[in-house]
DNA sequence: TATTATCAGGCAAATTCGTGCAATCGCATG
DNA sequence: CATGCGATTGCACGAATTTGCCTGATAATA
């Protein structure tokens, strides 16, 4: 048996069980553990699952997972998430995309903030709450658990429909050739139909997303409004991105502290 | 069972039940006592609840954080959230409404059933996360912040190409005569659409909602397949509502505790 | 006070984990 | 065909984790 067989078979067993025991598994292909063990590693690292003591569980399975990655780089994500919320100006429509970034976007909006905020997230439309002068429109469609976004036809004709200033677009990879791309094929189609209907698409991307490129492409860089970067960025990506011209914007801590 | 999986299902028992007895809970589960005693601790040493003799208590009501302790429900919705969760079966499409009646109906839902649930509100639908189970549709539209829930067109239109096996309808007032009714018109609308749309259509109320009639109407009594409605119910609320014909239903507490 | 239930810590057995190492296989290259 | 390289796999071994049991201490209750 291939091992990417052997991983695709591990992750459809997590989405079936909703849990993996490394023995058993090991014993039911007729490999050892180690092999077993080593290839939950390996999706552990592309977080693809979540590893725990005697097997794994799914990594998507949750909000919880949500919790996990928002403790992913805190510090740095709050920085961009403030970047982003200073993007919004007063009256405008902007498309809000799903993942952590962009709810540490919405933790930084004004609370009377007066704008239009369409998403397809319902953690970003609960976030949303506090903020009475905002006007949330939802986008309907099936739940994809992984990012906690709607997924589907449903929100792509939503869109259709749709004239935005603004779109803050989530990814999990940025690369000067493979452009902007994200992990899950329905998503990507999502990001592109908001993507299309947008005046302007930003992506905040953390230093880890940078230089990576997922299996889906969303689309090129240069067809990027802005891109905003931790400040202290790597001399050779900045270079690198720097050489496509997509407008970089640096997400500064602030002058005074509070 | 993994140990990881115990921890979770311990901390959703807590906010499920507000509380959790280390030896009913290791019997349940077929492990000693002191596996649990140590889950507790290690739980209690990151802040997931509060240790007490006996057993664990949730974190957040110690804590005495305002808006986690709303969280935890009163006896009285807890009740009528199981018995609503329990008219949920295996492969049915179920519309949930928004509101913390239906809340309390997703936290009884088994985190492994099988079935669709389809609904308006993004805080239904960031609960239901953790059923990975649970293929979730979202209705989009405009949110209307007081009750957390999508309205407008886009919603009775997603409506309109549904059939659903059961609506959990909640509503803000129960009558003999003026129905089912609810405070907002544009919420009433979709309500309206939903009910027309699901083959039964359920409400679950408390006992302050019987009697009490709101200004716009959604549907009347009879046409509800069942009222879930607390045990002790006084005996004039009953007469009355069993003279419009509806099947009751009542909350019973479980037979064992725990 | 006496009794019972619960608790924390220590201990041992079993399981699981990570790492290093060698064997094997496919494949490209000389 | 021979050789080298990388990927994959199984095994060995020490370390870490988990679990149940035991013991003395502590808390609840009659």
């Amino acid at each position: 048996m291939l091992t990417s067989q052997r991983k695709q078979l591990i992750r459809s067993r997590l989405q079936r069980d909703g849990q993996l025991i490394a023995k058993a598994f090991s014993e039911e292909l007729g490999v050892s553990e180690d092999t077993v063990r080593r290839d939950l590693r390996e999706l552990a690292a592309e977080g693809h699952l979540q590893r725990v003591h005697g097997g794994a569980l799914p990594a998507s399975a949750a909000v919880g997972d949500m919790q996990v990655r928002a403790r992913i780089a805190p510090d740095e994500k709050r920085l961009l998430g403030r970047a982003g919320a200073a993007l919004v100006h007063p009256g405008q429509v902007v498309i809000l995309d799903g993942g952590t970034t962009s709810l540490e976007v919405v933790r930084h909006l004004p609370l009377d903030l007066k704008a239009t905020v369409v998403t397809h997230s319902p953690t970003i439309a609960v976030a949303l709450a506090r903020h009475v002068n905002i006007e949330v429109l939802m986008l309907g469609g099936r739940l994809f658990r992984h990012s906690m976004v709607n997924v589907g036809a449903g929100v792509i004709e939503g869109a259709a429909r749709l004239r935005a200033d603004l779109y803050v677009l989530g990814v999990t990879g940025v690369h000067a050739e493979a452009g902007l791309t994200t992990g899950d094929f329905e998503e990507a189609a999502v990001k592109r139909a908001l993507h299309a209907c947008a005046a302007e698409t930003v992506v905040l991307a953390t230093l880890d997303k940078l230089g990576a490129a997922s299996p889906f492409m969303v689309a090129p860089l240069k067809e990027l409004a802005a891109l905003v970067v931790p400040s202290a960025l790597p001399t050779r990506l900045r270079k690198s991105l720097a050489a496509t011209g997509v407008k970089l914007v640096r997400a500064d801590a602030p002058a005074t502290a509070g």
